[in-house]
RNA sequence: GGAGGAGUGCCCGAGUGGUUAAAGGGAGCAGACUGUAAAUCUGCCGGCGUAUGCCUACAGAGGUUCGAAUCCUCUCUCCUCCA
């Protein structure tokens, strides 16, 4: 543990939404560079969603950033809650997950999670080990530390109790749950995302019942998604996945509103903390080409997901298809049978390229599809596939087929 | 157990008998421009072999009517309140 106090201070609290409570935090950092013991990193996770995204990755930011400063990261995964069936959101049971489905999310999870994160500094753990084994009355004595009204500080709760919305009493205790999990690793830190904030306070709570040292609660804002308005989720389609082809988060890292910028640099690249002030200073001043740094944040993205190589290769891609205008090399072959003249628009919707005949035609008329970069005028166009053979059909500027003819 | 509210296109959301394939917004797609797949502006945005045409569509099934997303009946789903 060679960083100073001051250093490990400023990489740990950089991109944070809060850490609570920041004094304490200074004093357990202290303490382990004093005794070189590695504070203990908690993060919890939820074993239904397989597919990881970028969204997800700000946490797991943080965490790498702790294992670079010589921490120890304890990953739980929630098996024993998935197993129940966690019902918040509104009434809704969740489909309840057997443990060999809970056994394989967590493995893709972890393999998606370890291009971000150490795995030699990261132990993995369920918590059914320990929540399975309280009997009845551990729960009851559990429960009895917590008061309703505590329970209904969280905003969601407070929000839903005047509202009328459902709250069953099975939610109250996830969070107890939850900082259960705390109390039984003994963390010393427990991130987690704004929505987390209650449940990790409340770990700091039943520790200090247990007699232990209150961890410290760091919780990270939620990323934007790719559309600059809501957070990023898969199932709004903003989102970048961890698992995605180089070329692919490339552009879509492009694609993202330059507002958006500062804040995906913050919270999911670990650079020196001054580089983040002189990119912040060169996006209101306008002298750099923002473009430039957008770039820059799609490479050390990718460079963390993949390799610096892909990184670079993805840029190239990028270049060749966006800026240059010109046709990339590994696009989707589709073959016609070779005989009488057939339908351009009939090609268009076999291929992919378009959903309906409708479609096709309408985007005829936009002229917005190409045969070896001449334009389509006429949707009734019929041609021969041998004539095709070998060409490219393009629709927009990103959308490609190569037409072979058997 | 009782009372009431709601269900519209990918999503949100207007529309309470006709000109409604259904306002508006978002998403998506395309065109222009550029610094990029940013921003901005414009167009498209149920399907049908090319159509002043046909089909499908406003939770589902029936019914009233020349005509229904709009009125009636039943069914299903969701929500709220009272007990």
């Amino acid at each position: 543990m060679e960083n100073s106090l001051q250093k490990q201070m400023n990489v740990i609290v950089q991109g944070t939404e809060d850490v609570l409570n920041e004094d304490e935090l200074e004093k357990l950092v202290a303490d382990s560079i004093k005794n070189d013991k590695p504070l203990k990193v908690k993060l919890g996770l939820d074993p239904t969603a397989p597919d990881i995204h970028l969204g997800h990755t700000v946490v797991l930011n943080k965490l790498r950033q702790f294992q670079d400063l010589g921490h120890k990261a304890i990953l739980i995964i929630g098996d024993y809650t998935a197993r129940i069936g966690d019902p918040s959101g509104r009434s809704k049971l969740r489909p309840k997950l057997d443990p060999k489905a809970i056994d394989e999310n967590a493995k893709t999870y972890m393999k998606q999670a370890y291009k971000i994160l150490d795995p030699e500094k990261t132990e993995m753990v369920n918590n059914s080990s320990w929540l399975k084994k309280l009997k009845f009355e551990d729960v009851l004595s559990l429960t009895s530390r917590f008061t309703v009204a505590r329970m209904l500080e969280r905003d969601d709760f407070k929000k839903r109790f005047k509202g009328n919305t459902p709250i069953a009493i099975m939610e109250f205790l996830y969070p107890i749950m939850q900082a259960y999990d705390s109390v039984a690793i003994e963390a010393s830190v427990e991130l987690g995302g704004t929505d987390q904030r209650f449940n990790l306070l409340m770990g700091r709570e039943l520790q200090k019942e247990f007699s232990q040292t209150p961890q410290i609660a760091i919780t990270m804002p939620i990323l934007v998604g790719t559309d600059g308005v809501e957070k990023m989720s898969k199932s709004l389609g903003n989102y970048i996945g961890v698992d995605e082809a180089p070329e692919e988060i490339f552009g879509k890292i492009m694609s993202i509103p330059d507002d958006l910028m500062i804040g995906y640099y913050k919270l999911l690249t670990r650079l020196d903390l001054k580089e983040y002030d002189k990119i912040e200073e060169s996006l209101s001043n306008k002298n750099v080409n923002p473009v430039i740094l957008k770039r820059r944040l799609a490479k050390l993205i990718i460079s963390d997901l993949y390799t610096v190589k892909e990184a670079e290769e993805a840029e190239k891609h990028f270049d060749l298809v966006f800026k240059k205008k010109e046709v990339p090399e590994n696009i989707e072959e589709y073959s016609i049978r070779e005989g009488g003249k057939v339908w351009i628009v009939k090609i268009l919707v076999d291929s992919g390229l378009v959903k309906s005949n409708g479609q096709a035609r309408r985007l005829i008329k936009q002229g917005a599809v190409r045969i070896d970069g001449e334009k389509v005028k006429d949707s009734n166009l019929e041609i021969k596939p041998s004539f095709l053979d070998g060409k490219i059909l393009q629709k927009g500027k990103r959308h490609f087929r190569k037409i072979k003819a058997k």
